[in-house]
RNA sequence: GGGCGGUUAGCUCAGUGGUAGAGCACUGGCCUUACAAGCCGGGGGCCAGAGGUUCAAGUCCUCUACCGCCCA
């Protein structure tokens, strides 16, 4: 094996490896238990960023494992085609070649998308062999390819027909820039400083007086067509009914009373504009009031607005408006006020409330029973505190707009009559309309909401509406894992669509993955420039290692901050195995991998016994997604407990009986790089592959249950000679013992198990000589359990530095002792606390007295 | 306004009522034939604050402060 390590010589050999030899493909006719998983499809917008990194990477871990474990498993591929999103990016390309979509056209337009969707997708799913994802190829999905549009169809026209879906004019969610509505869940909040305008409104018959409203959007108020009051209001108890004139315009406007005005806001009336607020557009349903519209779906003015408004951007006509209030001396006053303003969650640009014709799921029929399964435990969300928004989300559901006015996205399946406006909804093309047969009919130009075809996707992905054998084997799926920002946009949907349309649950676990942070708790953004790229980490790294750096930092609720210097201590790792591997790789001379019991030594028990214990409870581990733990503890037992102590002895050991030792460490290692598999898929084939084995590949190979070996008998001695090993080595470091200087060592245990491996405990802590069971009775001394040591020197002693040793160690001594008898003389410790408590604290106290006894002895006589 | 997290070593974070942990950083000594990306040692904590429950609280309860997120 090359000196090095270096990643790059075979990450890319072994992913071409697994998927020329289709390791990760299911199998529908399998006689295996079945797992499996939906990939949450990535945008087709660009590349994969670390939060993609993170959740492929758990994804990744759960498949391997669960493959090893021997389930058919299988996860899905597959990208989304993110209307919207996709739509911004190749408008933005299009903007810096000077052109824009318009100028295309439709048709030509989409020619572009799908160019650039080509290549955006090669990228993606580069990247996702790139990180070693075990994803079943040969399944890949597109939610806008022939397969999946039909499946979008289908679920359209029926829930149409169900009465699910219906068209509606009403007020929605506008960008004025991408020209679309979006839904409630599209827009983002933003918390911003603006201005509250009080503008005083004359009354008709008395134009001295008037009625002052407050509003933080002047503009509208050329589409006003009433002032709203609450009844109850005492102030304008005698004006409701009366008629003013709306500035600037001339319009004469009612008062009326209304419920839904907050009294408390502003001045207690309210201007009311249908047409550009949502509820005022309620208001103005209730009381019949005519809608002005004076802004168009391009944030522009509508001749509606006036003579000197048309045509002016929304911001423009603000400030015109505001400055013929205040010539007309009707602008009462103007506060600094800080609201919540609307953006669109692609582009950014302000929220216009615009009403139109658009298309609606009826929600709350499919909520009921997407509640009830969380509910009755169908599906359970992984840590259990989301639930909490779920149902909070789900109970208070409004219906979902899923009409897009862009180009790019599954058209909706609907027809309309240019004779009798009878709209036809259908799968496939009508050629006339079903009402009026008329062939003067054209199709409806939205798009779908591209959650739409998300919510579909655990079952569209598997052939539906077709009964495949893949449909029956692998719905409901498994495990979901997803980060919390999209528990509304995407879990929920395919809870509602899942249980309408296969009468169960799209998936039986959801487990939600924290956001990626970089290393301060920042989150990451192009805007702070903190952002990290995964292929860039990979380059430098190595997978493995970045996927076990987002391994260990998963702790189930928590974020991840990622840190590169977190990152370079597991490529450290990684190289850690990889020249422990070498070691028994170079030693290894083809002598026969079979342990033989009857020669295992305690130390081979040992290891051995440890092996199974950190497999079970990596299982156990992982059965919860505690991924940090399992990782964690693995990171720990490799490098701590096979590295630096089994290796170590096995040099010793080899001499004695070479073969059964060579048997143990591979053994032993090869269990070691199973379970790790799943964590760092890439370096666990290189090397298993360069170990004894059989089969193709270590991703074929069971995952270690820990049922194997058994020697708790050796734990105690085992762990004793460490204690015993590692105070021998404090006293050498601390009195400044040259590495190279052979010591005596006398240790006044009588005890069996070590004076059989004084061999181990020389070679470990460099001593020329070792006494068990008797002392030198001079030298360096050092207490353990039950006993006492001393360390001679080769040369003289240096008393000074010893002195300062011992001093410490007594502090620390008497501590442990104060803190002990303090809970031993607690008043009702010793009568209410468990036995082995008491017993515990009780020996724990007598060990520390009999240490700090025997050190102040040996202290006076130095 | 409502809700949810968080506050533990210099940094990033684990911690399951019973003697406070890890990685990195720091520090002393070692190129010991797997690995200097290493080895052997060491230092570093009023567990945000205040009450309470308990024999026993970082851990459970209440309040406060600060940081962050979601919803309205």
């Amino acid at each position: 094996m090359e000196k090095s390590f270096n990643p790059k010589d075979f990450e890319e050999k072994w992913a071409k490896f697994w998927r020329e030899n289709r390791f990760f493909e299911a199998d529908e006719n399998s006689n295996k238990p079945k797992f499996s998983m939906v990939i949450p499809p990535p945008n087709v917008t660009g590349v994969l960023h670390m939060g993609h990194a993170l959740v492929f990477t758990l994804y990744d871990i759960i498949a391997r494992w669960k493959r090893m474990q021997g389930y058919d498993t299988l996860w899905l591929p597959g990208t989304d085609h993110a209307g919207i999103a996709t739509q911004v990016v190749v408008e933005r390309k299009l903007k810096e070649e000077g052109k824009s979509k318009e100028e295309l056209g439709r048709k030509e337009f989409l020619k572009r998308v799908w160019e650039w969707v080509e290549q955006s997708s090669r990228t993606i799913n580069y990247q996702l062999e790139k990180l070693g994802c075990s994803v079943d190829w040969s399944r890949y999905k597109f939610t806008l390819s022939e397969e999946l549009s039909k499946a979008v169809r289908h679920a359209f026209v029926e829930l149409y027909r169900e009465g699910l879906i219906y068209r509606d004019y009403y007020m929605v969610n506008w960008c004025p820039r991408c020209h679309t509505a979006l839904s409630d869940l599209e827009v983002e909040y933003r918390e911003e400083k603006g201005k509250l305008y009080y503008i005083k409104y004359p009354f008709k018959e008395n134009p001295q007086e008037g009625i002052v409203v407050a509003t933080t959007r002047p503009e509208t108020m050329l589409g006003d067509t009433a002032v709203a009051v609450h009844p109850q209001d005492e102030r304008y108890k005698e004006a409701i009914g009366k008629t003013l004139v709306l500035p600037i315009i001339g319009r004469e406007i009612p008062v009326i009373a209304d419920d839904a005005v907050d009294p408390e806001f502003g001045t207690g009336a309210v201007k009311v504009t249908p047409a550009h607020d949502p509820d005022d557009f309620e208001i103005g349903k209730r009381h019949r009031l005519p809608m002005v519209l004076v802004i168009d779906d391009w944030g522009k003015m509508t001749p509606q607005a006036g003579e000197g408004f048309a045509g002016l951007d929304r911001y423009e006509a603000r400030e015109k408006v505001v400055e013929k209030l205040k010539e007309q001396g009707l602008l009462v006053k103007v506060e600094d006020y800080t609201h919540n303003v609307g953006h669109c969650y692609r582009c950014g640009t302000v929220i216009e409330p615009y009403p139109s014709w658009q298309w609606f799921v009826r929600t709350k029929p499919l909520a009921s029973p997407a509640i009830k399964a969380v509910e009755e435990g169908k599906t359970r969300f992984v840590p259990e505190n989301w639930t909490k928004l779920y149902f909070h989300w789900m109970h208070n559901i409004r219906d979902w707009c899923i009409s897009r006015q862009i180009w790019w996205g599954h058209r909706i399946p609907a027809w309309h009559c240019r004779d009798c406006g009878h709209i036809t909804v259908s799968e496939e093309e009508p050629r006339v309309c079903e009402k009026c047969g008329s062939s003067n009919i054209y199709q409806d130009e939205d798009v779908l909401d591209t959650w739409f075809s998300s919510a579909l996707w655990p079952f569209s992905t598997l052939g539906w509406p077709e009964d495949t054998p893949d449909l029956r084997r692998y719905y409901p799926t498994d495990l979901l894992i997803t980060g919390f920002d999209i528990i509304f946009f995407w879990v929920a949907r395919m809870m509602m669509m899942g249980l309408h349309f296969m009468k169960d649950v799209p998936f039986h676990e959801v487990f939600i993955n924290g956001l990626i942070r970089d290393e301060h708790g920042k989150k990451m953004s192009k805007m702070a420039g903190n952002v990290v790229d995964p292929l860039e980490m990979i380059e430098k790294y190595g997978a493995d290692a970045l996927r076990f750096t987002l391994a260990v930092q998963t702790v189930p609720g928590m974020d991840v901050s990622f840190s590169e210097g977190r990152l370079a201590g597991y490529k450290a790792f990684a190289n850690k195995i990889w020249n422990a591997s070498r070691f028994v790789v170079m030693n290894y001379q083809g002598e026969s991998t079979e342990i033989n019991p009857a020669r295992l030594t305690p130390f081979d028990k040992w290891i051995l016994h440890r092996v199974s214990q950190v497999a079970r409870q990596t299982n156990s581990s992982l059965r919860e997604y505690r991924f940090y733990e399992a990782a964690e503890r693995l990171y720990h037992f490799i490098w701590h407990e096979f590295c630096d102590w089994y290796i170590e002895i096995s040099k010793l050991q080899m001499r004695e009986d070479k073969e059964n030792t060579m048997a143990v460490l591979i053994n032993a290692l090869e269990a070691i790089l199973r379970m790790l598999h799943p964590f760092m898929p890439f370096i666990t084939e290189e090397i298993w592959q360069r170990l004894p084995h059989q089969g193709r590949s270590i991703t074929l190979t069971p995952y270690p249950k820990g049922d194997e070996w058994e020697f708790p008998e050796v734990m105690e001695d085992v762990t004793l000679f460490m204690e015993v090993v590692s105070e021998i080595r404090k006293i050498r470091s601390e009195n400044r013992i040259n590495p190279r200087e052979k010591i005596r060592v006398s240790v006044s245990l009588g005890n069996h198990f070590l004076s059989l491996h004084l061999k181990e405990i020389s070679a470990l802590v460099g001593a020329s000589e070792v006494l068990i069971g008797s002392s030198f009775g001079k030298g360096f001394k050092g207490v353990v359990k039950g006993g006492e040591i001393f360390v001679l020197p080769g040369k003289e002693m240096d008393l000074e530095a010893e002195r300062q040793r011992v001093e410490k160690e007594l502090k620390k001594l008497e501590r442990e002792i104060e803190k002990l008898a303090k809970r031993l003389s607690m008043p009702g410790f010793r009568e209410k606390a468990p036995a082995h408590v008491v017993k515990k604290t009780e020996e724990a106290l007598k060990e520390a007295e009999d240490k700090k006894q025997k050190l102040e002895e040996y202290y006076r006589s130095l």
